[in-house]
DNA sequence: CTGCGGTATGAAATAGTATAACATCTCGGA
DNA sequence: TCCGAGATGTTATACTATTTCATACCGCAG
């Protein structure tokens, strides 16, 4: 993982082409196991299987969505009588999840994104594109301080910092995108 | 969702006491009845109903309270066979009242929240208190350009900031309190 | 081995949030 | 008078999340 030498974290999701995605995943996986490893904690054959579908893309994606693509049999399994998934089943590796710092919840969204920094303090700062629906999370030292300085000014002893932008990406601003096309969202 | 101690005084905007809120409150109608007409905008007697629903405290308000307040006859009304409102009589008021710039809506909450300044521009920017659950909104330059700065740095084109900060004001410090006893909300 | 406690998951029901789609009403203007 | 636009009423449904109780699995003390 090479470091930037910029204040703000890498830019990968916004990084057009030359993504390989399925290695992204992987690395995040990598990563993921290692961490929980180190901690004690215990990342279960369906807590990875969430993991794995929040990485499936850069894209947030709701509860519901994970609970179906849990639904689906895996390659080589008969479409039989699957069992469906109850909700608590993913909210719960969800929880999991973001408690180790693996997962965000996007408010805005009630989706979920797969963090790329597991380690590192979450400041939780997010660039979602409305058009293609990718997040790309940052830790930018600069807003990090301007929010710390505002908040000791009021008094305010903060806890948790919720910066979700939405807009569009440098990607879908060259290729002329100005309107949803996502489709997404009602409060918009 | 228990509530908490509703009926005790509500520690308003962070602005300890000395605060009126019926005049906070008449205030802010005069405000968006003087806004509506220099708009040619209709705020109607439901809508504007509403908003002093919204705007009954400085805690972030859900639609289906509003509708349940909305549902409660007005003093000297019968109890009579009242209808329910249905949910989309309130989410229509809140879409207009947003539009105008009169409420924002708290993504993290899923709740609704009055706004001081109708007329400046709408960075968006809340601190709130997860124990007496009082948000403060905020117009604060330095996040602002930090954010700013950052989307350029990103070639990111910003439509709408969301940034909402969970934690304990300074009224609520000072009392010593340090856990939620809002008992508001999950994602905590 | 057996039972115990803690953690994880299964399962059913329900709570909470939001919108779609269509009907009706009202009011001003052609 | 009729029309059209905007506001609201009404019904149904979609989407998101939690509560509650039951069950399964695992490591370990007795």
């Amino acid at each position: 993982m090479t470091r930037s030498s910029r204040k703000t974290a890498r830019p990968v999701a916004f990084a057009a082409d030359g993504h390989d995605h399925m290695s992204c995943i992987a690395e995040a996986l990598q990563r993921a196991v290692a961490l929980c490893e180190s901690r004690g904690t215990q990342l279960t054959e369906l807590r990875r299987r969430v993991l794995e579908l929040v990485w499936s893309s850069h894209e947030p994606i709701g509860a519901y969505r994970i609970l179906e693509q849990l639904d689906r049999p895996l390659p080589g399994q008969m479409r039989g009588k699957a069992r469906r998934a109850a909700p608590p089943t993913v909210y719960r590796a969800l929880d999991f999840l973001i408690e180790q710092g693996l997962v965000h919840r996007i408010e805005s969204l009630n989706a979920f994104v797969g963090c790329d920094q597991p380690q590192a303090t979450h400041a939780g700062q997010f660039m979602i594109c409305g058009h293609c629906g990718v997040a790309l999370e940052l830790n930018d030292a600069g807003i990090a301080n301007a929010l710390a300085s505002c908040a000791t000014r009021l008094g305010f002893k903060v806890e948790r910092p919720t910066i979700e932008v939405r807009g569009i990406c440098p990607n879908c601003v060259r290729s002329g995108a100005t309107q949803p096309a996502h489709a997404e969202h009602r409060h918009g």
